[in-house]
DNA sequence: CATATTTGAAAGTATTACTATTATATTTGT
DNA sequence: ACAAATATAATAGTAATACTTTCAAATATG
């Protein structure tokens, strides 16, 4: 069986976490953790009081937990892209190819075996709960020059670039794209929490309408 | 000359602080620190020396930091609101009143001498980059239960009955106006944070273009 | 003018986000 | 197999934060 693992800009980390026990065991804690906690309540200390460790050591590997949570978010958009990547691969006409990427990005996200110490379920907890303090900081400016986003940039790179062989007039093809990939998170986050923003209900066929919503949005969007 | 106010949620607040000098101090001078330093670097002892006060006086206003941002965050969307009402004012079909709202949620936000103690600009700025705070907690659904996100749910609700009437088989309209209004203030962030994210470029013509953005997205995705 | 209420001043607490030091494991090269 | 290098654990310490408490002084109100 063939090992998968992602590239990650190197500035996410101090050491790299993937290549010993002590960083997997991190990665993987620290995942349960922040779903658990939430960002704000999850510090190293509690971490390393779960992983049998001390505070120093997970500083280590990560400067803090800013770039921890930078670390574990980039993960998950390389794992999507992968996965996009994986759902358009063999299809001709891009309108199937921008439904597949959006069938990817609503879809359910399950435990995936290729990747033993992260949980996928949790993680898009996170990514729902979290994601926005990974931008909304003092530090953005730098934490872009650093690269520190460059999975979610390459994501919509890629998706942006099918709209545009769709419709090589439309005006907004990222912004469109980051709209519709932070908009399946905020429904996915309202549906639970604010209902009345959200139009799908909290039942088994919610990602299948979010499907629908992110189609309709995108595909009328850019429609000549 | 009328005096207006806004009546918000008495949850926001211990005392409410559009009556006395302290409080209005504590709101003008918040805002200002806040757009300064951010909400993470802003603390009530800061403000306190700021305004010749105590942390303590403050905390007799305000439960906690928090809240303070709740409060304000209300008062914008109330503001957007009340000039959005103004703004459809006497205009007879839907689609004009969408586009009049559109346009109220795009433009520019200039200082409103019909509130003396607020500046809008800044607060503007407060909302960019600080809104999501106030939903991505884990107090979220206690804050709902409180009504803390009535004013936001009021404008949305506005725009979202107005969609309706154009399109009464849409089946999104409260996820697109959410997604709308959210999506309008993101790609503000992104063009000068995040610029490959946008298509839309930090120029004098941002406003009108976003207003295009938000145009399309939203009279395209409701087509009938 | 007496009373209630609001504010100011000062000090105190638990927690957080780190840093530093030193000792003990563990890995690695030869 | 063993010395040297490196990683980790244990412990302690610091400045800042997000509050709370107490009490006295000022101010407003009926």
């Amino acid at each position: 069986m063939a090992i998968l693992t992602f590239k990650l800009n190197e500035h996410l980390y101090l050491r790299d976490p993937q290549h010993t026990k002590l960083g997997q065991n991190i990665i993987s804690k620290s995942v349960a953790l922040i779903d658990q906690l939430g960002f704000e309540q999850f510090t190293f200390k509690k971490l390393a009081k779960e992983i049998d460790s001390t505070e120093a050591s997970v500083y280590r590997y990560f400067e803090n937990k800013h770039r921890l949570l930078h670390y574990l978010i980039s993960w998950y958009w390389s794992w999507l892209e992968y996965k996009v990547e994986l759902a358009i691969v063999n299809l001709q006409h891009p309108e199937e190819r921008l439904k597949a990427c959006l069938r990817t990005i609503a879809e359910e996200k399950k435990f995936d075996p290729s990747f033993e110490f992260v949980d996928e379920e949790a993680l898009y907890r996170i990514v729902v709960d979290e994601l926005d303090k990974t931008y909304l900081t003092k530090w953005v400016d730098l934490d872009n020059k650093d690269g520190l986003f460059g999975s979610f940039k390459s994501l919509c790179k890629k998706i942006a670039g099918i709209i545009q062989e769709i419709n090589p007039d439309y005006e907004f093809p990222n912004a469109l794209v980051s709209t519709a990939l932070l908009a399946s998170k905020q429904q996915y986050f309202f549906l639970s929490h604010l209902p009345s923003l959200s139009n799908i209900k909290q039942d088994k066929f919610k990602h299948a309408k979010l499907y629908e919503f992110l189609e309709t949005l995108v595909f009328n969007t850019i429609k000549k």
